[in-house]
This record gives structure tokens, C-alpha cells and sequence, in this order.
RNA sequence: CGGGGCGUAGCGCAGAUGGUAGCGCGCACGGUUCGGGACCGUGAGGUCGUGGGUUCAAAUCCCGCCGCCCCGACCA
């Protein structure tokens, strides 16, 4: 392909409006657009990009063994009220309606219309197990859309969908789609990790994310170097610290002490001269509509997935102003537990096991500009509930070996999740076992970003000229820089010889045929990215010889034209 | 939705105290250049987000609306 027939606008500076870092080489490599929040075009250049995810994730898909098909995106709100979601999915469900006032959705993720789908030509156990899945437009209105396409309202995804008779069934195909999902993001060239995950909205019995390991990634991930376990922060299992024996000696009497306009944990720390791990924050939230208190110490931060998943709740929030006035007696950033079981009996107090050992701590004072010093949770809180409540963090245990976490970070690019009945079930996806009677299929659901892959790679892989692709990923296998291609007949001769030969051997070939100067010439294909850059111009065609370099290096070597097409047949991976 | 900021040429920006719009990049034409985003000259390109108000006069002041970005809840 030559350069100056395809569509790759590209830009020297990235709109202001660009918030990350992949989000501005995709602007500027002129992989994609944006024409209004969270809503993207793909071009030419991204597209490629995109599709070769694509490939790779159907092969693997059919490797595998399910089978693709097409669902719409437009779907009936009836199926929505059956799973229970028309109501329970919060506003990124895009929900409208038609001419005739019948109400739809733009579809978020597809369980429904597949379950629908399958239950209805799905009736005996003999049909069981399989797997189906499809590519396309998920539309998320998301409150915030971010990180250009990473976090898009609409984006592109693959979903897989399994059905089983058994829970048997149901693992294996989690396990087959889990090793599906290993060789995809392994041939994608990715650093990446599976990690075990909340389930969050779409719900179900258990999960794994793949991330993308990227240090400008998102989500925190926990990595036990010893047992292997890893998992997102939100879910990572600490192991309690071991009981302290507590020197009764040690221990003060409470005392009241003025901390005036004093916020902030690390503000109290300071004014009173203690460590923030000597301070008990408390927190309240409104759980299913109930008041409940958590603890934890000033240095953690409570982890809302863990406390929600303790309280078996539905919703949890954090309390107004109002509710934690009248729970705690006291004002918004100076309440303390001390006392409080004796005052409001009815209040359930959970604390962090890491509070309790916590001794001669510090602590709201239940009084404006007020903290109480000296204060130990095991003599002076009743704690109803000490538990894993905190996001974990350096130095934090597994909870599985008791070795210390390491922390990484990383971008979840696809997420595997076993459902169990919890949609079959509210839509009568049954069938009929063995014994003649009836029961709800055993599902599990796949996904992956395609289009935030695509990102992730960028994110993964770059340097302060551009992205550089990951050989499988790249839209171009090999840049040919074609300098002096309008003035010099040889170097035409040469360029357009060694491209017809490399596309005649099936490698993909952008050759700048442009008259620019060399300067642009490098800038942009520096910009873009490709893997492999070949250069030719009046100077190395005098030698008879070209130029290569590989993106991911600095330094260039000269080759003879006549055996450039060989020698880099054999540093392209296939 | 709550808190903060912004909207002026394709992109990045400047336009105190009101006087009808400019700079850099990019683009077009001519010339000099030609291995890491050259230089000179000429030129095209703007309902100043939008609706209203104040005023002889509004990009500028006031009000409404819309859009976008940042911080919080969502997620592939």
C-alpha cells in the first residue's frame, strides 16, 4: 500500500481533549477520531488494528469450540424485564422507544437475548453444553466516559455465552474458555495476567479479568509470588495480622484533645504527632437503606466490594450528612466508635482486623474540633464484626500462603465469568435431564474489549515517538520509506520492487512514496509505529543497499537491496 | 448527578479595563532547500458554542441553554 492513496491523517499535536496517553497516539497516529463524547470513528489505519484483534480472538474462539453468530443491538425492553435488569441496570442502559411507543434498549452486554435465543430451540439435556458467541457494538452510556477509547460509550466487544447441563459441564467450558483467552492475549504479544475478580453487575458465582499490564492501567493488581493467587485489589484476600498481646501497662487512659478545622487523617496524624496507623477512621454507610459503621485504619482505605459482599447487601452507599449526625451524635469527620454501642445499641459496628491492633490509637471525639487520644479498640470499641475490609496494599499477606503481595497494575481487556442460573433461571432457559424433569441451564459468560485491546496495546508498548506495535497487532508489518521516490527513477525502481515482492510473500507493506522531506517521513512512520522500517533513498540505491531498523531498537544496519526481501522475511515473526 | 474548569480557523493557543478578530502548526501557490517535523514570499480559511439581554457599539459585561474536559459512583 502506498502511503500517498491511503487515508492516515495524522497529527503533531494531540487535541487538548485527549486524556491518556493511548488515547493521544491514537488521535494523533490517525488510528481514530472522536465526534462526541465516548463515541469514536475508526480509521483506516485503526480499523486494520482492530480486525487483526478480531481475527486472532474468532480463531481462538473456534479453536475452542463455540460457535459465532449475530445478535442485535437494538433489543426489546420485554427480555429485559424478564432477566429483572430493565429495572436494576442503572442509566448506562440507553433505553428509548419506538414509533409505535414499544420501549427498547441499546444493548449493554447480551445475556438476555441470548438466553432468550437458546431456550428457545434448547429443550433436553442432549443439546448440552455449548458455547456462542458473536463480535459487535456494545452501547454503555456511561456517566463519564474516559481514556478515549478505552472507557467508550460504544465500543466494540466479543461475548461468548456457555449453556450446561451440569455444573461439570459449566467448569469445563470456563476452563476451555480461560485457555482460550490465554492463547489469545499471549498471541497478541501481550504482558498480561488473570486475575480473579469481583463480579460486579452482571453477577454470577465466580470470575477471572485478563489485564493487560500497563502502568498507566487502571485497576491495581495483587500478586502473590509464592502461591501464584492474584487478583484485582478490589477482591485480593488479605490475611489478618496475627493477634498482638497487649501489655496492659501499655495502656492510657482516653483523653480529649482540641484538633480545630482538623480534617484529614494526615492532618490529625500531624497535629497530634502520631503515625496515620495509629488513627481509626470511621466511616458510615447506608446499607439496602440501613445504617452501618466500618472501621478502618487511617493509613487503609476500606474496600466498598468487600464490605458490601460481607453485608450480603444490595446497594451500599455512603451515608448523607444527616444519617451520620443522627448515627454517630456527632459531626461529619469528628465521630468516634468509642461509646457509640452504649449510645445507638441498634448500629452494627464493622471493623478491619487491622483495628484491632490497634492501641493507643486516635479517633473522632464525638465533639466539633474535638479527638480522643489513646484509644483501644479492644478496651474501648464494641466491634460486632472484625473482618477483611480494606483494599489491599504494600505489604499486605496472602490470604491463601501469608506472602507478601507484590502490586502491579494493568488494563482489563477481557473478563470471564461463571454465571450459574441467575439468568436462565428468571427467563426459563430450562431443559429437560435424565430423569425427566426440568431444570435451568448452567451458563457462564466471556467477554473481551476489543476495541480497548487495541488501546491497551498502545498503552502497553510505546516510547516518546509513537506506539509500537506488537508484531501481531500491527497494522502494517513493514514501513518502507521511500525518500527521493518523485526525483529519483532508481529508488521508484527499487521501492516499488522490493514492496510488489514483500506483498506477492503475504507482508503487509506501507511504503511513503510522499514527496516530503525525510524529516516527516520518519516522524510519522516513528508515529505509527510498524514493526519493521526499510528505508531507501538516492544515497543507500548509489550502494545498491538499503537501510533497516527495527522499531524497537536504535540502531540501523544496511542490507543490499537484492537480499533486503530475504533477511526480513526471517526477523518477521509469523 | 454533585464539585471544579473550558468553548475564538482543521489542531494548539492569544485577544486587560467593550470599538467588529490575531499568532504558531497545518493547508494552497511560487521559489530556495532535501537523512529526523526546513526557509522566504503570496494566499485561502472564522455565524468568536448557542439563544436572549445591556449598549451607539459585545469574542469581551449579564442571564438561560448546549457541548466538552477534570475529580467521585460504572465497566470490556
Amino acid at each position: 500500500m502506498k502511503l500517498s492513496q491511503y487515508y492516515i491523517p495524522t497529527l503533531k499535536e494531540a487535541p487538548k481533549d485527549a486524556d491518556t496517553l493511548s488515547a493521544k497516539l491514537m488521535i494523533r497516529a490517525g488510528l481514530v477520531r472522536k465526534v462526541a463524547s465516548g463515541l469514536y470513528e475508526w480509521l483506516p489505519l485503526g480499523l486494520k488494528v482492530l480486525k487483526k484483534v478480531e481475527t486472532i480472538v474468532r480463531e481462538e474462539m473456534d479453536r475452542a469450540g463455540a460457535c459465532e453468530v449475530w445478535l442485535p443491538i437494538v433489543q426489546p425492553k420485554e427480555l429485559w424485564e424478564q432477566s429483572g435488569r430493565w429495572t436494576f441496570y442503572g442509566k448506562e442502559l440507553l433505553r428509548f422507544e419506538d414509533r409505535k411507543k414499544a420501549g427498547f434498549c441499546m444493548a449493554p452486554t447480551a445475556e438476555e437475548v441470548m438466553t432468550d435465543l437458546v431456550k428457545k430451540d434448547t429443550t433436553s439435556y442432549k443439546q448440552l453444553p455449548f458455547c456462542l458467541y458473536q463480535f459487535g457494538t456494545k452501547f454503555r452510556d456511561e456517566i463519564r466516559p474516559r481514556f478515549g477509547v478505552m472507557r467508550a460509550r460504544e465500543f466494540y466487544m466479543k461475548d461468548a455465552y456457555s449453556f450446561a447441563a451440569n455444573d461439570q459441564q459449566a467448569n469445563e467450558w470456563y476452563q476451555k474458555m480461560y485457555d482460550a483467552y490465554q492463547r489469545v492475549f499471549k498471541r497478541c504479544g501481550f504482558e498480561f495476567k488473570a486475575v480473579e475478580a469481583d463480579t460486579g453487575a452482571i453477577g454470577g458465582n465466580f470470575s477471572h479479568e485478563f489485564m493487560v499490564l500497563a502502568d498507566t492501567g487502571e485497576d491495581a493488581i495483587a500478586n502473590c509470588p509464592s502461591c501464584g493467587y492474584a487478583a484485582n485489589t478490589e477482591k485480593a484476600e488479605i490475611q489478618a495480622p496475627a493477634d498482638v498481646k497487649i501489655d496492659p501497662a501499655e495502656l492510657k487512659p482516653m483523653e480529649n484533645k482540641a484538633t480545630p478545622k482538623v480534617y484529614t487523617v494526615e492532618d490529625v496524624a500531624e497535629l497530634l504527632h502520631v503515625s496515620t496507623d495509629k488513627i481509626i477512621k470511621l466511616l458510615v454507610f447506608t446499607a439496602d437503606g440501613k445504617p452501618v459503621v466500618a472501621l478502618v485504619r487511617g493509613d487503609h482505605e476500606l474496600n466498598e466490594f468487600k464490605f458490601k459482599a460481607l453485608l450480603k447487601c444490595n446497594e451500599l452507599e455512603k451515608a448523607s450528612e444527616e444519617v451520620y449526625t443522627q448515627v454517630t451524635g456527632s459531626f461529619v469527620g469528628f465521630a468516634g466508635a468509642q461509646g457509640l454501642k452504649e449510645k445507638n445499641p441498634s448500629v452494627m459496628i464493622y471493623a478491619d482486623n487491622y483495628v484491632k491492633n490497634i492501641v493507643n490509637g486516635v479517633s473522632g471525639g464525638n465533639e466539633k474540633d474535638v479527638h480522643t487520644i489513646n484509644v483501644t479498640p479492644q478496651r474501648d470499641i464494641k466491634v460486632d464484626v472484625y473482618a477483611d475490609l480494606k483494599m489491599a496494599c504494600a505489604g499486605d499477606k496472602c490470604a491463601r500462603c501469608g506472602a507478601t503481595f507484590n502490586f502491579t497494575r494493568g488494563i482489563e481487556a477481557g473478563h470471564v465469568f461463571k454465571l450459574g442460573t441467575k439468568y436462565s433461571a428468571s427467563m426459563g432457559a430450562n431443559f429437560l435431564n435424565e430423569k425427566q424433569t426440568s431444570e435451568p441451564m448452567i451458563m457462564g459468560c466471556y467477554g473481551i474489549g476489543i476495541s480497548r485491546v487495541v488501546a491497551a496495546a498502545i498503552e502497553q508498548s510505546h516510547d516518546d515517538f509513537g506506539i509500537i506495535w506488537p508484531e501481531p497487532l500491527a497494522p502494517f508489518t513493514v514501513a518502507l520509506v521511500a525518500i527521493d521516490y518523485a526525483s529519483n527513477p532508481d529508488v521508484k525502481k527499487y521501492a516499488d520492487q522490493i514492496m510488489a515482492d514483500l506483498e506477492a510473500q503475504g507482508i503487509s507493506v506501507l511504503m511513503d512514496d510522499r514527496d516530503e522531506r525525510p524529516g516527516i517521513k520518519f516522524k510519522d512512520m516513528d508515529l505509527i509505529g510498524l514493526p519493521h522500517r526499510l528505508v531507501i533513498s538516492s544515497r543507500t540505491v548509489a550502494d545498491g543497499q538499503c537501510e533497516y531498523k527495527n522499531r524497537k531498537e536504535k540502531e540501523s544496519t544496511r542490507w543490499n537491496l537484492t537480499e533486503a526481501v530475504a533477511k526480513l522475511k526471517e526477523r518477521i515473526q509469523k
